[in-house]
DNA sequence: GTGCAGCTTATTGTATACAAATGCCATTCG
DNA sequence: CGAATGGCATTTGTATACAATAAGCTGCAC
């Protein structure tokens, strides 16, 4: 990938979550482009890929704005994330093969050692967590699809709130992961989807809590 | 919208559908900028957006080419579209108002009258076609929805093949619309999500048997 | 003859200057 | 006093020049 244009994505991508370029406010592109110290053009590129991801939108006249979440929009995202990971659950189930399947069963116990430790490790759980779910979609070998869960995941409200689960949530999804290890292994596709479903709607209420909590107190936790 | 930017990316979709641009070649920024008549700036905007419609496909080298599409993801991409329409479906009919189901009625009478003619009208069947569907998306009231479906009706070998149903499909079609409006009536969702499902794959099939005559006729059709 | 190194060329990435469009404000007219 | 219109300021869009990078080729060595 190229340099300043990658740069400048990350840069700003990461200013929007962490609230340092406030919900709903204006951006100008010569701003951004002072911020990342690059020039207007890859400032450019970063906005268009960051606006396809709803991290921005713009007006009639193309102006840019911090893209602003309600909790219509994060039940609205969740529940096509429930349904497009448990569409990939199921073709995951009949695609998965042993060696996908020994890395999956890693970094489940990986996670777990996370949360277990004396002082749990909510950022390396994250991590586990993520590869884990990349590995089912892996196996459900459709790009399409890959790309489509993308614009459901890496959101603005759901990375913002995603440490914020409690560490019960945390262990409820080890065994959710278990047992989506056993329908893989049984190749049973129903099974795997429903679980899935399952394991992504009890995230959702986690989150939409969570969520709340956040708007009862404040912005303050934006800064973390 | 901004004016170049936007002929350049109409211009070269409509290259691409027409197969003017050859799947797999590789194309230019400097090249397309000539034909379109504009610098490569707009271009290069033009590419990032159908890139991320998967119009195009980039090497590790961020070279472009024409993206070439397999029976395989064809059938990839009606899968992930009968799941999203029946899902619009099913939101739509707890959603839709009587004016939106009117507007519905008239789009599915037109388009039976477009193939009923003594000479039938298949791009205005399709229009009426596309308004149809455009309604139930716009019940359904997730833009998220509306961009994921977008991203997998707006593809090279649907648009191509679209014209290529028969006319019994077409009235199949049209009888199809005609249940989900009574579905819509009885707001029963579960029954518009089945019967979206059944129309989606069923138009899967016509499209594969006209992809697979398609293959067999060689490039022939896509001058069209 | 094969493979690698270095050069040449082709292609994309970035910066900057300028053009176009939009919003804002002030002024004027009803 | 309010609304509309004109001009000015701000912001985005486009063109072009230049930089960086990758691909392809040529020639040399083994």
């Amino acid at each position: 990938m190229s340099r300043a244009s990658d740069r400048a994505y990350q840069h700003i991508r990461s200013m929007i979550l962490s609230g340092e370029l406030q919900s709903g406010s204006q951006i100008r592109e010569e701003a951004l482009a002072e911020l990342c110290g690059v020039s207007r053009t890859p400032v450019r590129d970063a906005l268009r890929r960051l606006e396809a991801e709803m991290f921005i939108r713009r007006n009639d006249s193309q102006r840019s704005f911090v893209a602003d979440w309600s909790l219509d929009d994060l039940e609205d995202a969740f529940e096509l994330r429930s349904m497009l990971e448990s569409h990939a659950a199921k073709r995951a189930a009949a695609r998965i093969t042993r060696e996908q399947l020994a890395r999956m069963r890693m970094h489940n116990s990986q996670l777990k050692q996370a949360i277990d430790a004396a002082s749990p490790d909510v950022p390396r759980f994250l991590d586990h967590n993520r590869q884990f779910h990349a590995i089912i979609l892996e196996a459900a070998a459709s790009e399409r699809l890959s790309n489509m869960l993308a614009q459901v995941t890496e959101q603005p409200v759901i990375l913002r709130t995603a440490r914020q689960y409690d560490l019960e949530n945390l262990r409820r999804s080890h065994h959710e992961h278990e047992e989506l290890l056993i329908s893989f292994e049984n190749r049973d596709g129903d099974w795997a989807a429903a679980v899935m479903t399952a394991h992504i709607r009890r995230a959702f209420h986690a989150y939409a809590e969570a969520h709340l909590a956040d708007t009862r107190i404040g912005q303050s936790n934006l800064a973390a």
